[in-house]
DNA sequence: TACACATTGGAGCAAACGCTCAAATTCGTG
DNA sequence: CACGAATTTGAGCGTTTGCTCCAATGTGTA
């Protein structure tokens, strides 16, 4: 199935039109009809080309998640200024702020049984943390690995609060408060 | 309706299997008949007694909030770390890890449309930042007050992604995580 | 006891849901 | 053009949902 060009073309409108409705409506409100209506197609043609309702959201955060991995170029390099302001722009910026704002509704919701996508989320904070912590090793001589890993996991942790903070009451100063918890996290300079 | 003694009674069990059952499957799987089955009623008797399903679980919400309302004799004393420690319990605290969690569902889901117990949220939300900026105060003279509220403001948002990242990964070390938060966001000794 | 009204259970309704199916149409290829 | 395969449509199926209705029963009061 879906070997025909006309296919793709549709499979593309039915994940644009599955990812704008999750992004205006949430995930509760999101309906078959919604979907197909949106994307201007019959429930047949839907079902042409995904296996449920289910497969093409995971789809849609499967996306939204490989669109922003590391980028492998700036590795080794980069600043805890640069990472810091990175995580917040994944919670900001619309177009993947989706897939962080349905991973945390998924996982309070307890419904993370899916294997895919808790594995796949799982593998890209690791790497999240490991990045962190390997900045922080850079910019402080004194720090052990397991120190960093340490600092890394914590930082992470409150910037994603900050970051939740501001979903909740988006007029709380964002970017302030992540600078100057990474620089509260920070070791002192004299380390 | 609700005013002969075995109709209070019948409230309750209906309020308490709806509390418990939200604990143990979440939201999205909370159905009437799962309600009405572990209260053991029937159809009728909830409808006698509440408007509508969303009706009873606002008022499991709103029990819960009003539960962890900070109690106003201690006020003035508590220290940070007391404090710090009373955040975490809300979260950890079975029995009231239920109102964070299902208020973050609702946040996260752009449903806060609730007028109850979105300004109740609210409120108790400001309360409880001004009850951290006042602990700040005490702690640090230097401290202005505009300053103490943005650190109890900073050090919430901290402690909420810590709480968070605990829910999501259950070994995340989170008291020690918490109390280096509180750590790392005090102003420095010499203040 | 007599009366008004609160309470109860559960059959069943109307709407919404995800999804199926078969017939019709479009597409790429030799 | 001819042919098989892919694609499309949308009525409608089966299920689940929140909720209604009402006859029967229980409860408090005078």
């Amino acid at each position: 199935m879906a070997r025909y060009r006309v296919g793709l073309e549709t499979r593309r409108r039915i994940l644009d039109a599955t990812r704008e409705a999750l992004a205006e409506d949430g995930l509760n409100d999101l309906t078959l009809k919604t979907i197909t209506d949106r994307a201007d197609v019959g429930a047949g043609s839907f079902y042409n080309l995904f296996d449920s309702k289910e497969a093409a959201i995971l789809e849609v955060v499967r996306e939204a998640i490989e669109g922003v991995d590391p980028d492998p170029a700036g590795l080794g390099k980069e600043r805890l200024e640069d990472l810091t302001e990175a995580f917040v722009s994944f919670f900001v910026d619309p177009r993947t702020a989706l897939a962080a704002r349905i991973y945390l509704q998924l996982a309070l919701a307890g419904a993370l049984s899916d294997e895919g996508v808790a594995t796949r989320v799982d593998r890209h904070h690791r790497a999240r943390v490991a990045r962190f912590a390997a900045a922080f090793l850079r910019e402080h001589d004194a720090l052990e690995a397991e120190q960093a890993r340490r600092l890394a996991e914590r930082l992470l942790a409150a910037l994603m609060g900050a970051c939740l903070t501001w979903v909740v009451d988006p007029e709380f100063p964002l970017q302030a408060h992540a600078m100057a918890l990474l620089a509260a996290i920070r070791p002192a300079e004299g380390a």
